[in-house]
DNA sequence: CCAATGTCAGGTTGACTGATATGC
DNA sequence: CGCATATCAGTCTACCTGACATTG
């Protein structure tokens, strides 16, 4: 089933002969790859929770608040995706009685998404799961896997992922 | 417009108090949140060409191999892609003129996929262009680009991307 | 008036499942 | 016969663009 040799070593290779950033390119191919491998593992640990490593996030984001409930469009700015994936994300969790959307006590212009507890009990099951699988890293140690946060901490900074401080 | 910490680092503070594994956590979140910057980036460089990322990819696939051509299912074992995402990718690459099909000479089973002069010429052009801005990843020195290959190499061993022997 | 917020419509991409025709 | 190969139909997710109504 396997290939006999690592793909994307040898395509470094033969690109080496070529052209330049061989190394680059390696990185880039690697990631594509390294998320591939992590989302449909992590989405099948999620599926019997009827689950998807999105929805999962939006789940332990409102958690982690106080009131248990954010903005959606601060949702969006928190987990780095679109506003109209965020109106998504939410329908679907909504749907399933794990957040319901609630008006925003003072600015009658947005629309709070609060988790049930319904959502909480779900996504603590869940997180069980994944914490156990380590997130589908199993193969990395603590240290590497910190290694991996700060490499690609650099490449987020570039992107302006957020204001460089800390 | 961004946010002024790092989305990841709070989320794996918050972590650290409640459940454990939030190294692989962050590290797994990293990956793909790479993963979106990445292709966002080199996705905008390839649109001038007409070209995304998985197809650019079976172009310099092609272009590695002697006779320029290659059944689609080996395309996908190497590629690393689902068959019919192979299929998929090759219809659009013919429609636009960069591949053909060719029948295989002796398995009346199997169908090559051949590039063409303009598919080869249009993939130099969008190397060019790629190694320039080394893949969207200006921000990784060589060493750290070679680095982030080597940890994800062993993610991808675990996962059975290869048999491992190199 | 301008900016922000959330939503909706419409289009693109890629990935998957299951089924099928063909040929080894 | 079992197995491999490629394709097709249908579904799903996520993203984007552009537009819109509402409200600050």
């Amino acid at each position: 089933m396997g290939l006999p040799f690592d793909p994307i070593a040898e395509a470094r290779r033969q690109w080496l002969e070529r052209w330049e950033a061989a190394e680059p390119m390696a990185a880039a191919t690697s990631i594509m790859r390294a998320q591939q491998i992590i989302l449909a593992r992590v989405d099948g640990l999620l599926r019997p929770f009827e689950l998807t490593f999105a929805r999962y996030e939006a789940l332990v984001l409102l958690s982690f608040t106080r009131a248990g409930a954010l903005p959606l469009g601060k949702m969006g700015v928190r987990l780095m995706v679109h506003p109209t994936s965020v109106t998504n994300t939410i329908n679907r969790l909504e749907s399933q009685g794990f957040v319901r959307r609630v008006p925003h006590p003072t600015d009658r212009r947005t629309t709070l998404a609060e988790i049930t507890p319904e959502g909480r009990r779900v996504m603590e099951k869940a997180t069980d799961v994944l914490v156990d699988a380590r997130f589908g890293l199993v193969s990395l140690s603590e240290k590497e896997a910190t290694e991996l946060t700060r490499l690609i901490r650099g490449l987020r900074v570039a992107a302006g992922d957020f204001d460089e401080r800390s």
